[in-house]
DNA sequence: TTGACATACATAGAATGTCTAAGTAAATAC
DNA sequence: GTATTTACTTAGACATTCTATGTATGTCAA
C-alpha cells in the first residue's frame, strides 16, 4: 500500500529519477539543475544528494558510471534504468494523487457542504 | 529561510492547521474528517496525530480544552489561534511554491529549450 | 604564485517526524 | 456479555534531511 509517508521521504527520489530521464548527469550537474530548473527552488546538499543517489544505486533505479575528462578529473555520470523508468511512473502517479489530496484538504470546495 | 524540509515534515501540520481553520475539532473526530475530506487518502495514525496536535499546542498555534459530554466522556477540542492562523496562510503560500517546483521538475514543459 | 572560488565526491552525526505497537478507559450495539 | 467503536497517550524503531567537515583538482585574477 502506498503510504504518505513513502510520498514524503521519497520525494527527493522522484526528482532524481526525473531529472535522469531526461538525460545522464553527475552528481554536481544535478544540484545545478534542479535549482535552476525549479527557479532556484531546490537546492539540495551534498548531504542530501549523494546519500540519495547511493540509495537509488543501490535499489537498481539508476547505475553510476565514472568518466574521466580529458583534464583527467572524474566524474561519475548516473543512468536510469529500466526498474528506474517503471518506479519513476508509478512515483508520478502517487504524486498526483497526494496533491490532489492535500488540495482538499487545503482548498475545499467552497461550494460543497 | 524557508527550507524544503519543513515542508515534508510541516505536512501534516497545515493539514491539520487548515482543518481547525473551519471549526474545532478533537483528535479522532480529526482523523475522520481528514480520511473523508481526503476522499480516503488520508488516514492519520494516533502515533502521528497526537505527537503533532501537542507540537502545534506547545508551539502556541492551537489551544486544547477538555469538554465533558452529557455522558461523561471526555473530549479534548482544539481551537486555531491567531497565530496559528497567521502560520496557515504562510504556510499554504509556501505549499503553493512546493507543488510549482515539483512540477517544473516532473512535468517540464516539452516546449521548453 | 598566491589566493579565492568553483568543481566534484564522500561521510559522520544530529535533528526530526512518522510509524508500529501497546496501554488505558468507557460507551454502544448486537 | 462481548465485540466494536470511541478517545487519548506514549515508548521505541526507522528513515530522511541537514550541518559540517574532509579530500582533491581546475580556473582565474591580482
Amino acid at each position: 500500500m502506498v503510504t504518505r509517508r513513502d510520498l514524503l521521504k521519497g520525494s527527493s527520489n522522484s526528482l532524481l529519477l526525473s531529472l535522469l530521464e531526461q538525460q545522464p548527469m553527475y552528481g554536481y550537474q544535478i544540484v545545478k539543475e534542479l535549482e535552476a530548473r525549479s527557479q532556484g527552488y531546490f537546492k539540495f546538499k551534498e548531504g542530501t544528494l549523494y546519500p540519495a543517489l547511493h540509495r537509488l544505486e543501490k535499489s537498481g533505479l539508476i547505475t553510476g558510471r565514472w568518466q574521466t575528462l580529458p583534464n583527467g578529473r572524474q566524474r561519475r555520470y548516473y543512468y536510469i534504468t529500466a526498474k528506474g523508468l517503471a518506479k519513476l511512473a508509478l512515483e508520478k502517479s502517487q504524486w498526483q494523487d497526494f496533491f490532489t489530496a492535500v488540495k482538499l484538504i487545503l482548498q475545499p470546495d467552497p461550494s460543497s457542504p
